[in-house]
RNA sequence: GAGCCGUUAGCUCAGCUGGUAGAGCAACUGCCUUUUAAGCAGUGGGUCACAGGUUCGAAUCCUGUACGGCUCACCA
């Protein structure tokens, strides 16, 4: 049998139409808003509210209602707050009164005017003088006051969880304005904006695996980015010397509390600056966003106080890792590789990945406030800069934060001829079963050959940046459809 | 992919070592013209995730499946 809440509001919602009442009218169009009518008029007395006599529309959900018989209360829910209003027969036609006391329901929208006042315990209230049935709801909402808790709903019906729960439309809200900083820093930093295919015929940019899927009039096979890094660097190429694309990238990886298979990812290209330069930039970036967000340096995520305080430690990863082993660690591969082997770690005889697997083993988690992790070896970075003074190591950080990673960078390879050969040696680890690394890209190559000017590039993940300034243990909750089984 | 935990009314949750289902909110019917978790009286509402098994008897024990959570693995 159908649910009898449902089945009662349809039969409301019959009646309506039966009254001449839409009950999904359209039209009605608020001329005032609930925050707007508390923040000028909270701090007015009593007497002044009455004096007034002036009439306001607002049009929003009904989130509760206490009824009285003869009067009730309300409260009405929309973009800038709730408000709460007052029904009382004696104010309002028959026909108004006894809408909507048998036909609003909670979860309902409707239009109202009226005019303001307090009530005995001070709140500002809408006396309503006329109401507008503007949207039924057939289902009922979730509970008042503990609110929508069922982890599985919340993210499947996303919409419950925000009409719901305050937290869940703080988090979003922050999202959305950690998006805007990060977009008004660059664009005052004279970067411009730009769109690169989702749609890759190789799958470049990044050590990940991708998604495939099919264009059938070509007849080929397309891949879903792992990065858009390629094609920015192609505009750099072009003479956009200052771009950046803020958007979905997506990796055909395990999903966990840190991975969504398709997450936000902004990568900003600058021509003449060096990875150097993108620290400071980032420093600066985060700083911006942090300070807009989190009103503080400080930030508070699960039991720990995040410091943004500058200047961020920079740690250099083989200067870490001597300290930790001695030399031997760097110059010796078979000691290298029986560390890394009694500390569980894969590495499949590749000494960059041994190196970096291992710091990030011993260091990742204590790395708590912002840190710059810098000097990575060459074979794990195919497409940043040797060092002038170590062709060992490449022009690169990571910015871990909380033990996160939440940005790479590094100074752009720009030499086609290291270019194609990085990528040769690439495709043969792929044959190796290294099934995650690139593959040659020729005709990406071919644009260096034209000549790319010394640039520097980073990539930031949004998503976890969100989550530490929310205080988010799980990326599920920064993202608003995640990624579930159907 | 592995381990652990979970799935009971629209929502939030109880339900003990097995005896056939319970509360609050929401809903419904009354009463109530300043409440805000309004109040009072009454009523209805369940394929206990799904499928098997054990048992005289299963929400409860066992097995499997689905979905979710956490941890690990994988992974920028």
């Amino acid at each position: 049998m159908e649910d009898k809440q449902f089945e009662l509001r349809k039969s409301k919602l019959e009646e309506l139409r039966a009254m001449g009442i839409d009950p999904y009218a359209n039209g009605f169009t608020p001329e005032n808003n609930a925050g707007e009518l508390i923040s000028l008029y909270v701090s007015k007395s009593p007497e002044e509210l009455e004096e007034m006599e002036q009439s306001f529309s607002l049009a929003g959900r009904i989130v509760s209602k206490r009824d009285f018989g003869k009067s009730a209360f309300f409260h009405l829910s929309e973009r800038t707050g709730r408000i709460q209003g007052f029904v009382q027969k004696n104010s309002v036609s028959e026909e108004t009164f006894t809408l909507f006391r048998k036909f609003l329901d909670v979860g309902d929208f409707a239009g109202i005017r009226g005019e303001l006042f307090k009530t005995r315990t001070g709140e500002l209230t809408v006396r309503v003088l006329e109401l507008f049935f503007l949207t039924k709801a057939l289902r009922p909402l979730p509970e008042k006051w503990h609110g929508l808790q069922d982890v599985e709903t919340r993210y499947r019906q996303r919409y419950l969880d925000l009409i719901a729960n305050e937290r869940t439309r703080e988090i979003f809200k922050t999202r959305s304005k950690v998006i805007n900083l990060i977009r008004r820093f660059l664009d005052e930093r004279d970067f411009l904006e730009v769109e690169t295919p989702v749609l890759h015929p190789i799958a470049g940019g990044a050590t990940a695996k991708p998604f495939v899927t099919h264009h059938n009039a070509l007849d080929m096979d397309l891949y879903l980015r792992i990065a858009p890094e390629l094609y920015l660097k192609r505009l750099v190429v072009g003479g956009l010397e200052r771009v950046y694309e803020l958007g979905r990238t997506f990796r055909n990886e395990g999903v966990s509390t840190k991975h969504n298979p398709e997450f936000t990812m902004i990568e900003f290209y600058q021509a003449y600056a060096t990875y150097e330069d993108l620290m400071n930039l980032i420093e600066d970036l985060v700083c911006c966003v942090v300070e807009n967000t989190a009103g503080e340096m400080q930030v508070e995520y699960e039991d720990k106080k995040i410091d943004f305080k500058r200047p961020w430690k920079r740690i250099n990863i083989y200067d870490a890792l001597r300290e930790k082993f001695g030399s031997e660690i760097t110059e010796d591969d078979q000691f290298l590789f029986t560390k890394a082997d009694s500390m569980g770690i894969t590495h499949n005889g590749i000494r960059g990945k041994a190196l970096t697997e291992i710091f990030e083993a011993l260091f990742e988690d204590s790395l708590l406030n912002p840190a710059f992790v810098y000097g990575f070896p060459l074979d794990v970075s195919p497409l940043a800069r040797k060092n002038d003074n170590d062709p060992e190591v490449v022009d690169r950080f990571e910015l871990y934060i909380c033990g996160r990673e939440i940005a790479n960078a590094f100074s752009e390879l720009n030499d086609p001829i290291d270019q194609k050969k990085r990528f040769a040696d690439q495709a043969e680890m792929k044959k190796k079963g290294e099934d995650e690394y690139h593959e040659m890209d020729n005709d990406y190559v071919s644009a260096l050959e034209y000549g790319m000017p010394p640039t520097a590039g980073a990539g930031i993940g949004i998503d976890r940046l969100v989550m530490l300034l929310t205080n988010s243990s799980s990326i599920r909750e920064v993202i608003f459809f995640p990624h579930l089984r159907p």
